[in-house]
DNA sequence: AAGAATTTCAACCGCCCGGCA
DNA sequence: TTGCCGGGCGGTTGAAATTCT
């Protein structure tokens, strides 16, 4: 059985709001808050609105110091790099945007930002296509630009708990393999061991800890190590935006795309993929580069590679 | 100039979560 | 402990505005 709607649907009013409708929801919250209970707030007003509605409206439109339109490039930037690395969290990344709403935030996003992003994003790969030549790859990324470029992430990462406590989840891409086989990662209370395939293939890691969080992998210790951030611990493996998602772990195998690499993670198994297309996927190319300060280096390093992935093969940047 | 196509963005929908009785 | 309720959130819709042909 559904849930019981919040009002009365045939008796409130929908659509845009007019000036009358603003006037006087501004002026009563102006005056008396909003008494903590949006549902009950039309009817204190004499309005034929919904209580949820009323709560957007002041939210995204009423409220004071509200922004509209104008991102500034600081402001894009700052979208970008939250975006990265949380995701579609608009509230979270609004809140770091003062006089920003998340809705402003999101319609901007998806309206304008990804575009702009993407197209940026296609002119790299056009020269870096012209660069390593191969008219199939072109071929193949121009129509899965949008869809699911490989190279990245295509995982939602973890958001940590306490969101006072995050480090951005950042990490850098580039990743020297050689000399390295099968380093094994301590956490504590549990133990992560990586595997290599090839020297620039995937990595099988097996997650013996139920969940693994950015704040947890922090904590990896490793006598090969010397990387920083999120995954360190890996040899000279070190992660672009690798987070986990501890809900996709939990008895199946991960495909987490990475930096320009991709890796597997997985309980104990090495060759299933379990994969969802996530919001990550649309933007999964996207590298902003004050995030990820190794990037340029990881481009000189890029060799094109045939995955499968999902059933269909993509090519994926590798790096040399 | 007009119709079609595309873009923008306010508003809605439905799910999830936490507080509370 | 359980179920209800309201707040909050992200995804989606659709009308209006704008651009293109």
């Amino acid at each position: 059985m559904g849930r019981a709607p919040c009002c009365d649907k045939a008796n409130v009013k929908r659509g845009p709001w007019s000036p009358e409708e603003d006037a006087k929801l501004k002026s009563y919250i102006e005056e008396h808050g909003t008494g903590g209970n949006w549902i009950a707030l039309p009817q204190k007003i004499g309005l034929k609105r919904c209580g949820k509605s009323c709560r957007l409206r002041w939210l995204n439109y009423l409220r004071p110091n509200i922004k509209h339109g104008g991102f500034s490039e600081e402001e894009d930037n700052i979208i970008c790099s939250l975006y990265v690395n949380i995701g579609s969290r608009w509230s979270i990344i609004a809140a770091q945007l003062p006089g920003r709403t998340d809705n402003d935030i999101k319609n901007y996003w998806n309206t304008k930002l990804k575009k702009k992003i993407l197209g940026k994003q296609r002119k790299e790969h056009h020269a870096q296509a012209r660069r390593v030549g191969g008219l199939k790859q072109e071929i193949k990324r121009e129509s899965e630009d949008l869809m699911l470029p490989v190279g990245v992430i295509s995982r939602t990462p973890h958001w940590p708990h306490e969101q006072n406590s995050w480090p951005i989840p950042v990490a850098n891409a580039y990743c020297d393999l050689n000399n390295q086989t099968s380093p094994i990662v301590h956490i504590p209370d549990t133990t992560v061991t990586a595997t290599m395939n090839s020297q620039y293939s995937s990595f099988d890691i097996s997650l013996t800890q139920d969940q693994l969080y950015p704040s947890t992998v922090n904590t990896i210790t490793t006598d090969t190590c010397h990387t920083s951030n999120v995954f360190q611990g890996f040899g000279n493996f070190s992660s672009d935006l690798a987070c986990v998602d501890p809900q996709h772990i939990d008895g199946s195998s991960e495909r987490l795309f990475y930096g320009m690499e991709s890796m597997e993670i997985g309980n104990g198994s090495t060759n299933t993929t379990s994969t969802e297309s996530t919001s990550w996927g649309d933007i999964s190319s996207l590298v902003y580069p004050p995030l990820v300060s190794h990037y340029e280096s990881c481009q000189q390093r890029i060799l094109p590679q045939e995955v499968t992935f999902d059933g269909s093969s993509y090519f994926a940047m590798q790096t040399q």
